[in-house]
DNA sequence: TTAGGGTTAG
């Protein structure tokens, strides 16, 4: 549209220095306003030209021509040099960056501008350059608590921990006053601090405790960050301390909250936390992030009705839209059993599916043992142009290892360096697994020793379990002199070695192993299991007498065993690693969790209902036949997910074809 | 100028 500036009755107010007098300007109505920002403005001078080109340059992503600009011109703005480092860090061009820092470097106006040291050292941290970083910053002329916390911020980002707190010790030595920011960065270098000699949560407790001393401890981001890395070494009390103490809570901080129970085994109290905010007076909204995390949660404990229940929220509110909380959604749904829905919701996403989206397909069905469904939508994938993830592969190799299928597995592992891949141990892991469980001992014992890289704990642990299932003893044997090196304290080697011994008939090693475990002070995890019923969650715990209603639950499983035992069944009692009679073994098979929860389902649902039950371990042999005998006996559907996959018990079979 | 929470696997 063009504008006949001079026909206006306006005209003197769109050239003010043209009007009679400046003191005598009435006052701009509003549609004059509008006017005058229509108004030609004078040409810039050229220098002013040059740093808007070189500006717009790098908006557009034209770097190479922004760079050779920006070498000419005379003199760069502060805004300039901001520009150019901004782009160069997005598009992970570190020549770019460097390139700035040396004209940065030859400039006497700004070389001294800690506002763009703080750039410069942000440009390269995010480019992984942290020498550079580092550099800046010790060249710095000036280090304002902007340049120092950008330190501290590179120094998270790479890893380094140690550094990071030393140069926290640094700032109350040379009295720079220490921030939220820099607390906040200090505390995320802890947990990211991998080549630290000092454990993690040593680091964290230091600067938790200075945090304190300084007044910061209560601050809502740090206190949010303390959350968070409480959360990540796994110590939900002392994160809860922190998060009772908050003056001032926020949406992140209850997430991060809930996040620790989700993160740390205890998906129900997310899920109570979480109702526990939506009550609260707060005013609290729950936004994407509490979503995808309380939808995890849900999946935890199977909780079918309250995940239906965010299903109908995520519609009125249209988070519909975004794939982070429909792959979310979408695990939910599987991991509750329904992956009809799954695969509903996975088409709902169309085109905007990502990578996650598809490996969330995968795994569903490899959890459910529909292995060849797995490998065709890794098929379907690829051919589409998706490039598979790390993720991916331990997906389809774990769907491949639950239905067996051997070759499939082989082959899609051989193929990973096709798509840029590297198997780590992870992959190792799914492989020896895959192997184990099928009986091929010899080849996964092969595997390992042929490994470019070190084997994890994980890799001899598949190894172990696969050396239980099929009775192998001097395999366990190999594989523990590992495990109990890397992971002195898991219980469950141990516990695994003994049942392999016990079922050789070897009781004298089970009696030294339970005595390790004695000696040690090492427990075993205890078997719990979940079950929703009319929408609220209920939990058992194995071999609990605390519980009051646990009688009657076991006797009625009793019946069930009476009958069964009048077939020919004889309790799986080699898994009881207790030195107790016979009989005694049986009590303590009655009062696992997962028997427990199914007697508790078949008593409070309607005849036909189906019952959904989820386990935090393996199921054992004994409650596999159990529940199988009763899914007959009492024409039930019974859906279990154990910690690695579907159970899915109907009419005396079970959907697993009892390979697990 | 800067910062805090999330999804897929084993």
């Amino acid at each position: 549209m063009s504008f006949p500036a001079t026909a206006s009755p306006h005209a003197s107010l769109l050239h003010p220095e043209v009007g009679s007098r400046a003191a005598a300007r009435p006052r701009l109505t509003r549609s004059s306003r509008c006017l005058a920002s229509l108004a030609p403005v004078p040409p810039p001078p050229p220098h002013e030209n040059a740093n808007h080109l070189v500006q717009t340059l790098c908006a557009n992503g034209r770097l190479a021509r922004a760079a050779a600009l920006l070498q000419g011109i005379p003199a760069p703005t502060q805004r300039t040099y901001e520009s150019v480092l901004l782009a160069a860090a997005r598009a992970g061009d570190a020549a770019l960056a460097a390139a700035v820092h040396r004209r940065l470097e030859a400039d006497p106006v700004f070389r001294s501008d800690p506002f763009l040291s703080t750039r410069l050292i942000d440009a390269y941290a995010a480019l992984g350059e942290l020498p550079a970083a580092r550099q800046v910053f010790d060249e710095a002329p000036v280090r304002s608590i902007f340049v120092w916390n950008a330190l501290l911020k590179a120094l998270a980002l790479a890893d380094h921990g140690e550094e990071a707190l030393a140069r926290l010790a640094d700032m109350g030595r040379l009295r720079v006053p220490v921030d939220s920011y820099s607390y906040a960065h200090g505390l995320k270098a802890c947990i990211a601090a991998s080549a630290s000699h000092a454990p993690a949560s040593a680091l964290v407790r230091e600067i938790h405790a200075h945090a304190v001393r300084r007044g910061y401890g209560l601050h809502t981001h740090v206190a949010t960050t303390l959350i968070d890395c409480y959360a990540k070494l796994g110590i939900v009390s002392y994160a809860e301390r922190v998060f009772a103490t908050m003056p001032e809570r926020n949406v992140v901080s209850w997430t991060a909250m809930i996040g620790c129970y989700a993160k740390n085994e205890r998906p129900g109290d997310a899920i109570l936390l979480f109702q526990e905010m939506m009550a609260s007076d707060e005013d609290l909204v729950p936004n994407s992030i509490t979503i995808v995390s309380i939808l995890h949660a849900c999946a935890g404990v199977n909780a079918l009705g309250q995940g239906k229940l965010l299903h109908a929220y995520i519609l009125r509110r249209g988070f519909d839209s975004l794939v982070s909380v429909m792959n979310a959604l979408m695990a939910m749904y599987m991991k509750c059993g329904c992956l009809e829905s799954g695969k509903h919701i996975f088409n709902s996403i169309g085109h905007r599916k990502d990578v996650v989206s598809w490996n969330t397909l995968i795994s569903g069905y490899g959890m459910h043992g529909l292995g060849h469904e797995a490998v065709q939508v890794f098929e379907d994938m690829t051919h589409m142009g998706v490039s598979p993830s790390i993720i991916t592969f331990i997906s389809v190799l774990g769907a491949c290892s639950h239905a067996g299928l051997v070759d499939e597995g082989k082959r899609l592992f051989e193929s990973m360096v096709d798509y840029n891949v590297r198997p780590r141990t992870e992959h190792y892991a799914c492989m020896v697994d895959l192997l184990g469980r099928a009986g091929h001992l010899d080849e996964a014992v092969e595997l390992i020793q042929g490994m470019h890289i070190t084997p994890s704990p994980q890799v001899w642990g598949s190894l172990l379990g696969a050396c239980r299932i099929h009775r192998h003893v001097e395999y366990a044997e190999m594989a523990c002199s590992q495990l109990f090196d890397l992971e002195p304290r898991n219980a469950g080697n141990y516990v695994l070695l003994a049942d392999i011994y016990a079922r050789a008939k070897l009781h004298s090693q089970v009696d030294v192993l339970r005595d390790l475990l004695e000696v040690h002070e090492l427990e075993k995890v205890p078997g719990r299991s979940w079950i929703e019923v009319k929408k609220k969650l209920h939990m058992f715990v194995s071999v609990d007498n605390k519980n009051p209603q646990v009688e009657e639950l076991q006797a009625l499983i009793g019946e069930f065993v009476t009958q069964m035992k009048n077939d020919g069944y004889v309790p799986d009692t080699g898994v009881v690693m207790y030195d107790i009679e016979e009989e005694e073994k049986e009590k303590i098979l009655l009062g696992h969790s997962e028997k427990l929860a199914v007697a508790f389902g078949l008593i409070n649902t309607g005849r036909g209902e189906v019952l959904r039950i989820s386990k935090n371990l393996r199921l054992c042999e004994d409650c596999h036949s159990v529940t199988k005998f009763i899914s007959k006996f009492t024409e039930r559907e019974i859906i279990v997910r154990d910690v690695n996959r579907f159970h899915h018990f109907r009419d005396g079979v079970c959907s697993c074809g009892d390979y697990w």
